[in-house]
DNA sequence: CCATAAACGTTCGCCGCACTAACGAATGTA
DNA sequence: TACATTCGTTAGTGCGGCGAACGTTTATGG
């Protein structure tokens, strides 16, 4: 919900905390994505690399769940990447269902660029915030996350 | 960037403020389009709805702005809120490329419908909060919302 | 007065994201 | 051996955000 909030909104609108959610979402969204453009990378991209290296080679399923990317969107990102060099699919030899996906040296360098990127993207995003505001807003949305988020556990 | 984010993701990930946001704009569209489909509603009807109720009749792209909506997506909207007679349309004398939009009774009363639903959805996405945090959580989203979002001035 | 620009409602279409369904291949379990 | 489950993959749905273009109507300005 998020298009043009000017002043011509309503205040019964403005006040709606969904909304403003949507709209803060969608302006952090086109921060990142807006600045992993200029690499032709999208935030899919730079969820795999980093769930790779930081927890090392793992299948597409694996990653699926550690990024949250559904595996059946997964394919074409991972196509992408690969295409590019930046990991490698190989058959998993002790479960020949699985594919093993691995980093590649050129894969880690482009982290680090996208990393940059991204960061950079969050600094602008929480720029109207203090220090001390933008920890509180970390929290709390870690909070909602952390209710309102589908768990293993429920 | 949002479906799954379990015990299973990286810390890398889980601290991105873009990603937490998208997570929590995600609930708070469920929580808002499950109560509303109860009643065949979205959330643009509700929002075009309010949006006559506190201003009066509008023209649509005078909707389109004040909800954010866009202009091209509004048609389908208005057509639907029409079909269930809770706005007519009328050709304005005064500029006869504009439709005069105005709430019926009808339209009225689903508005307090569908307010209490919205309501309710707000409650409930921000039950893991205190009051206090509650307040400064809609206080520092208003900020970000009121930088990053295009206004007629930038 | 006439040409040109702008706004309005509308249709069509693209893209990204969330999500489901199904299928063959491989694996685990009864 | 039969059955269910998992994995990678393809295809498709629905919605939201967004742009292009078109006919109609209104405003602008030589």
């Amino acid at each position: 919900m998020s298009p043009a909030p000017d002043d011509a909104t309503p205040e019964r609108l403005r006040a709606v905390p969904s909304r403003l959610l949507a709209g803060a979402a969608a302006a952090a969204d086109r921060l990142v994505n807006d600045r992993l453009a200029a690499e032709d990378a999208r935030k899919w991209h730079f969820a795999v690399l980093v769930a790779l290296a930081e927890t090392g080679p793992a299948s597409q399923s694996e990653l699926s769940r550690r990024t949250g990317v559904y595996r059946s969107d997964m394919v074409a990102v991972l196509n992408e990447l690969a295409d590019a060099g930046f990991l490698v699919r190989d058959p998993d030899p002790v479960d020949r269902r699985r594919n093993v996906v691995s980093l590649t040296p050129a894969g880690r360098a482009r982290l680090q660029r996208l990393d940059a990127l991204v960061t950079a993207a969050q600094q602008e995003l929480l720029d109207p915030l203090s220090p001390a505001e933008r920890t509180e807003f970390v929290r709390l949305l870690a909070l909602l996350n952390a209710r309102h988020r589908p768990s293993p556990e429920g």
